[in-house]
DNA sequence: TCAACATATGATAATATATTCATATGAATG
DNA sequence: CATTCATATGAATATATTATCATATGTTGA
């Protein structure tokens, strides 16, 4: 017997895993992936307590301003965050209480 | 103003994120990282009903067993899965409670 | 309008990751 | 004990991801 994919591509929508089709599994394996970097999440910890600008992250972090600016990207791409500019700064916040629940079940997993 | 690292390097220990030391959020990086893969995260979706051995969940998600076996090493080192041999046969289920919760986490912002 | 500041972005290089193929290990059975 | 079945593993390749550097964009105030 082999086990060899042999890319009969069944479509991702029709196919099933347990009770949940492909596609939605490749979306959540998606938004987990975005926690599942230092960076993002210590940024994502950082806003927990309210809105920051770029240069308040970066001296929270010690990280250079470019990199912190990348992965800001795609926290906002995710809409994962929010962003408002006030002057020359540009205010970034966790974008809604799904967020904040995913973050606040990290903190209890790391407080257990 | 630089915001370059500059590697003052001060331990992860005592450095805090928020009231979170850079070293819990490392881990806790490291954790949803793997769930952000789509093979392992289909392979815990198919193990949210019951333990299955190796060739019932290549056959579950249409793909080679050498790919499977290997992110089963990756879960099984995350300690998010056990294993049990049964003959020939070795029997894969989820590790416990904390990890149900993960998953049934995903299970309900899928559904929403 | 120019200079200074805050942030974003593109290119690159370094590193990590996943899949495949080939093969090894280990159990069962004739 | 040789063969077959089930699974694991190492090496190689392909792809993705991240940080850095250089530079661009956009805002403010002199």
């Amino acid at each position: 017997m082999s086990y060899k994919h042999d890319d009969i591509e069944e479509c991702h929508d029709c196919h099933l895993i347990g009770d949940v089709t492909e596609n939605e599994l490749i979306d959540l394996a998606e938004l987990f992936k975005i926690f599942g970097d230092s960076t993002r999440i210590k940024i994502l910890f950082d806003l927990f307590r309210g809105e920051k600008n770029v240069s308040q992250i970066c001296e929270d972090l010690e990280m250079n301003q470019s990199a912190i600016s990348h992965q800001l990207k795609i926290l906002r791409t995710s809409k994962l965050v929010g962003a408002r500019r006030d002057g020359k700064s540009i205010y970034y916040s966790l974008a809604d209480e799904h967020v904040r629940m995913i973050i606040e079940m990290g903190k209890e997993h790391i407080e257990e």
